[in-house]
RNA sequence: GGGCCGUUAGCUCAGCCGGUAGAGCAGUGGAUUUUUAAUCCAUUGGUCGCGCGUUCGAAUCGCGCACGGCCCA
């Protein structure tokens, strides 16, 4: 795109706006529209011809110019709004002297044009405006893609979003969606009482996550700031405060390779509930989804690459260690609880282990490699190591694992949550041990948060919290294959 | 990080056993007062991703690089 005064296609744009320049105003913001095309085919769609010419009714209409025909002393083009395209239908001897040759059969597609005429239906049926005044808005330079295969090289739909936007409906369909999930997650929750805070996306200590963080630095107080990976402890703090049921939505950050499912920068839900346990969440996911999916498509049955998954019936829920004997007839509980026989099936399976990694983290690799995948239909995996969750909840009865659960769905996990660990000389020693982790090398252990804990020192109540993968739930509901496909501006590598 | 595939006109794509690059759409000129991938006639448009090599000759073969896609870690 750098060469674009050198295209012939601009250079003639350009031409055509000179000429624009020495007439009047290119750049005209003085058109009001009083009309959408969907409005108006949703209003007047069904009417016939005739109740349209007996009933005449005045719009006007804004918009980019996505086709033109030409045929003589008429025309029709397609006009495309933010609801959608309306035909105009444009006659030379409707129009003032002049605007017809002069004008419009000079602009070119992708110019923004307001029109001002009768609404109307064609011979052939399909809704329209004949035309009685038109204006060019804005002058397009650059020419559109082909009207009839539009733009698919995926490269350019995502390094240049606007043109993708502009010319397939998909990907508007995609977004919109995307806005409609975020829009019915904050009314849901705050319904059930829930306020949405802020915290800060640039931590002193990055921490609430196991991950690489994106590093940046504050000049006037030389000081060097993480970008968050998670905004959990901040909203843990506000529990402290006495803010009993919190959410977020907004991002996290985390320095890792780009896939179909990871983006640099994410979008979580997370919120906090005091007085609850991570089974209330469990049961608060499984509803809200439903009402989600319900909301969105008017059904519970949602299609993701040709794959229907049914979401009013009962989400599965089992443990860890059940999931890993259901999906591998080979494996007995055994197996699993002794160090020295785990390591040989991890080694089996051609996982590669740390000295340091004991048997809850090899139980989680074994799970994430032989199961996470083939957990299709929704399911809550609970029990997980406590080796592997350190800020969650020991379980009462074995303290080996955490009251803490993740929710799958589609063989991709969407959420993760559980019962908070609210006992300050318990989440002390969990941090003492995530450093002697980064200690040993592991970059991405936990940081010890001094102030975290002093804010539990002051007494968390018994609260449970989850976060939820906006982006993961949205590919799921909107049938996108990666995650670039619902980020507007996804992540890539600088361009030569 | 590894494997495979791709990168040719504004867009969508052919061409690839080496011989000076093509189509459709868009654009330009002409005809056309109900078309809708409008139609008909004519026509413009290219550093074939970048670099190096092989060769008399490279879009085409080889190597390297960049970017992208899919799969794997």
């Amino acid at each position: 795109m750098s060469d674009t005064d050198e295209n012939d296609l601009v250079a003639q744009r350009r031409q055509h706006l000179q000429e624009l320049r020495k007439s009047g105003n290119a750049f005209s913001n003085k058109f009001r529209r009083d009309s959408l095309a969907a409005d108006l085919i949703e209003q007047y769609g069904e009417k016939s011809k005739e109740e349209l010419e007996q009933n005449p009714v005045k719009v006007a209409v804004a918009g980019r110019m996505m086709t033109r025909r030409i045929m003589g002393k008429a025309s029709f083009a397609h006009l495309q709004d933010m609801s959608g395209q309306i035909q105009l239908y444009i006659r030379r001897d409707d129009l003032a002297e002049g605007v017809y040759n002069e004008g419009f059969k000079k602009w070119d597609s992708g110019d923004i044009i307001g029109a001002t005429g009768i609404v109307m239906k064609t011979n052939k049926g399909e809704l329209s405006i004949h035309v009685d005044s038109i204006l060019l808005l804005t002058k397009s330079l650059q020419p559109l893609p082909e009207k009839f295969h539009g733009l698919t090289d995926q490269e350019t739909r995502y390094r240049q979003r606007y043109v993708d936007l502009i010319m397939n409906e998909e990907t508007r369909n995609t977004f919109k969606i995307r806005s409609q999930v975020i829009e019915f997650i904050r009314s849901y929750l705050k319904d059930v009482g829930y306020i949405e805070v802020e915290t800060p996306m640039m931590h002193v200590i990055p921490g609430g996550a196991t991950a690489r963080p994106f590093m940046t630095h504050h000049n006037s107080l030389d000081m060097d700031l993480f970008l968050r990976i998670a905004p959990e402890l901040y909203l843990k703090r506000l529990v402290v405060g006495g803010f009993e049921k919190v959410f977020e939505i907004n991002r996290s950050f985390r320095n890792e390779g780009l896939s179909a499912r990871h983006n640099p920068e994410f979008t979580m839900l997370e919120f906090y509930q005091a007085y609850a346990d991570y089974e209330d969440l469990m049961n608060l996911t499984e509803e809200m989804l439903r009402k989600l999916t319900l909301a969105i498509g008017g059904s519970n049955e949602i299609v993701y690459q040709a794959e229907t998954y049914d979401l009013s019936r009962p989400f599965d829920r089992m443990t860890v260690l059940e999931s890993i004997l259901k999906y591998n007839e080979s494996i007995s509980l055994d197996d699993l609880q002794s160090l020295d026989t785990i390591r040989k099936l991890a080694q089996q399976l051609g996982i590669p282990l740390e000295d340091s990694y004991g048997i809850g983290k090899i139980q989680i690799e074994i799970f994430e490699k032989t199961v996470e995948t083939r957990l299709l239909a929704p399911t809550f995996i609970t029990q997980y190591p406590t080796e592997v969750s350190p800020l969650a909840r020991k379980n009462d009865d074995d303290p080996f694992v955490t009251d803490r659960f993740e929710f799958f769905i589609g063989g991709r996990e969407i959420a993760n949550g559980f019962s908070e660990l609210n006992d300050p000389e318990d989440q002390a020693e969990r941090f003492r041990k995530q450093v002697a982790e980064k200690d040993a090398g592991d970059i991405e252990a936990m940081h010890f948060d001094e102030d975290y804990i002093t804010a539990l020192e002051y007494g968390m109540p018994p609260t449970a919290g989850e976060g939820i993968g906006i982006d993961r739930l949205v590919m799921f509901l909107t049938d996108s294959p990666t995650i670039r496909d619902v980020i507007l501006f996804p992540h890539m590598r600088n361009k030569s």
